[in-house]
DNA sequence: AACCGGATTCAAAGCGCTTTGAAGCACTGC
DNA sequence: GCAGTGCTTCAAAGCGCTTTGAATCCGGTT
């Protein structure tokens, strides 16, 4: 049995803490409209009104609110507002705890960090549930039946990914960072065009006489990396070119990883003269693996990377260290918040989204293939 | 001038979409209280008494209102009841986003995930604030004035923080992860026993023989490092044994700065015969730096760290890699989440307090002193 | 002088829930 | 037969806000 909790009753935490028989000197410090409009000597209507920008109101009540406003520091309950409006003004991101935390995804600490500018731009607030795995369904029905948010966030989602449909039977409005590919029905999704983006790559490395290009992907149920292995594949296929099971990975995106699998490859009988990998963090583990299989970086093997523009990962300053594909995730994050907030504010118009394209980036990390190995 | 809204009136988002002469037939499929209630032939104050587990319901009518309340799927709208009983069951952790962005630093990512435990136990909400580097003051006061919390979490205190009184202030509750050494009045806290700690694992590399030790600890602003770094100093100074400033390191706890400060000192005249670290993930930098100097850690070299069990980087299963100093911080956001809990809903029981005892757990990373170096 | 219409302002209802204070009910004991 | 007693249940008020529909004001018309 919980204990009875007798309403907030204007009294703010310190005074919570009063002896009983001092409570009744806790004038609310948090002034709420009730107590502004009398203040002013005007009805809540006309003060909510001003405060939100409608138009029937004339200039200098105008005026004359906001300043009261600003000096009783009023700010509207959101709670009260939210009841009121049916809006939650919140959206949730809902992370699964696996053995290996999402929520500490390099990525997705870019992203969310971009998200989080354009929600508190628009008075939203950012839920964030954690999750065991297999109880991510249950969270979203509850999200939706507590009214706790009014949208959520899709992160990493995977070619075949049961969240989407699940949110079309709830009835709760989505944006997926990044895209189900094997979906028909229209939904919000922002993305970068991974496949044009690393066939384009590909062609750059190709252009530059290389031949054994291995592929350091992400794990391939995730749908970017199935792209980019895609748009890997096109362009080889393009040029007729054969692709050494060999020199293919998919993976976790760590720097070990990045350092083993290069290691591997380099003791290849035929090692590969450039490597493609999907992340920076992968990307440094191989600078890693090459420098200390003894060899130079964009001279002995090039090495291409998508960038995210990660804050922690930097490709360096003016002239990048690894030549990239490169997108802002930050960006994105920031760009698919407006599209969220868009699409929960605009249902009936068709879902926004949005195809960012990566630009190629050349760096120091790529070169011309070795003239020893022209003949591999 | 926004757009204007009309209230939720119990449509749901799909019926949100449909042309308005269908609207009619959306029958609200989020059951509210009122309706049902209705169905149930009772009133709101009966079932709400009996699905909030008040005892002035009969046996039988708090059954079948319970499996009313499953069979239609029904979850109190949780701004509504926020709105009533004046709290917002809601947590705030509010992060700077600086240039290096605290979100995916991974002890945070592991005590914000023993937090949200807690937190869903208590049907509590986390609400994750990202904030420029000067906007935390701002954003303290806007979720106070808001509501939109009913405490906060603070993360990384620093010796002199000056959120402690600021949100004493403001009168919002607040936990903290650690301490404000510096601090006399009462707040809630929790905290390991990092001085007594450090102190101990000094000791123990003393006694395995050990005189030139090292300390490669994080930044001393924060009280954590501080309280290490005074039992490191308190464990030398009980034996009479000078600390050389050569072998103290005070920085950001990443991999490579571990790796840079040992290679560093490995190559001084009198290098260290053992290390003691603030985080397994500047300690795995460590080891990679004793093994790139061609030596063996545990043998030539000891390592000792603090471990905080975080689920990315595991120190070995059943026989540890790295002797440490163990506290799962996990754990520690389990139950400081259970202490802010408490904190709020008991603002007149002085502030919950918890100091947690790490205990030394020896493992393959230390040995006695090499005994090549036993005269220096 | 009465009337009109646009510009302002207002009182009241309602969002979905909790909680207060009172009422209904079936017994018990006198 | 009636007040007294627990045990259940209820109607209504209120949390702080938005929004509807109506009222008021005021300068300009008729």
């Amino acid at each position: 049995m919980p204990p009875r909790r007798s309403a907030f009753d204007g009294q703010c935490f310190p005074c919570l803490g009063l002896p009983t028989e001092l409570k009744a000197y806790c004038v609310p410090h948090h002034m709420n409209l009730k107590q502004l409009s009398k203040t002013l000597g005007l009805s809540q209507t006309t003060v909510s009104r001003a405060l939100n920008g409608y138009p029937e109101v004339s200039a200098a009540t105008r005026i004359r609110i906001e300043k009261a406003a600003r000096d009783h520091n009023y700010t509207p309950n959101i709670r009260a507002r939210s009841l009121a409006t049916g809006q939650a003004l919140a959206i949730g991101h809902v992370i699964p705890v696996a053995t290996r935390n999402e929520i500490m995804n390099p990525v997705f600490a870019d992203f969310i960090s971009g998200a989080a500018t354009t929600y508190s731009k628009h008075g939203y607030e950012l839920l964030l549930s954690l999750v065991e795995d297999g109880d991510e369904e249950a969270t979203y029905r509850k999200l939706k039946s507590r009214a706790s948010v009014d949208g959520v966030m899709i992160h990493s989602p995977q070619m075949v990914d049961p969240r989407v449909s699940l949110l079309k039977e709830i009835g709760l409005p989505f944006a997926v960072h990044g895209r189900v590919s094997t979906l028909e029905t229209p939904y919000c999704w922002l993305d970068v065009n991974n496949r044009a983006a690393f066939r384009r790559a590909t062609d750059y490395l190709l252009d530059l006489g290389h031949r054994r290009i291995a592929l350091i992907n992400g794990i391939e149920t995730q749908d970017f990396a199935y792209q980019r292995r895609s748009g890997f594949q096109d362009a080889m296929a393009a040029r007729g070119l054969p692709i050494d099971p060999a020199l293919m990975r998919a993976n976790e995106m760590t720097e070990e990883i990045g350092y083993r699998a290069i290691r591997e490859m380099l003791a290849l009988p035929r090692p590969p003269t450039a490597v493609m990998t999907s992340s920076m963090i992968t990307a440094i583990g191989t600078r890693r693996g090459i420098e200390d299989a003894g060899l130079i970086m964009g001279r002995d093997v090039s090495v291409l990377t998508h960038d995210d523009e990660l804050s922690y990962f930097q490709n360096g300053g003016e002239t990048p260290i690894f030549t990239s594909t490169r997108s802002s995730v930050r960006e994105a994050g920031r760009r698919l918040a407006e599209h969220l907030i868009y699409h929960i504010n605009h249902p009936d118009d068709p879902p926004p989204q949005e195809l960012l394209d990566a630009d190629l980036r050349v760096g120091k990390s790529t070169g011309p293939v070795p003239a020893t190995r022209i003949a591999s």
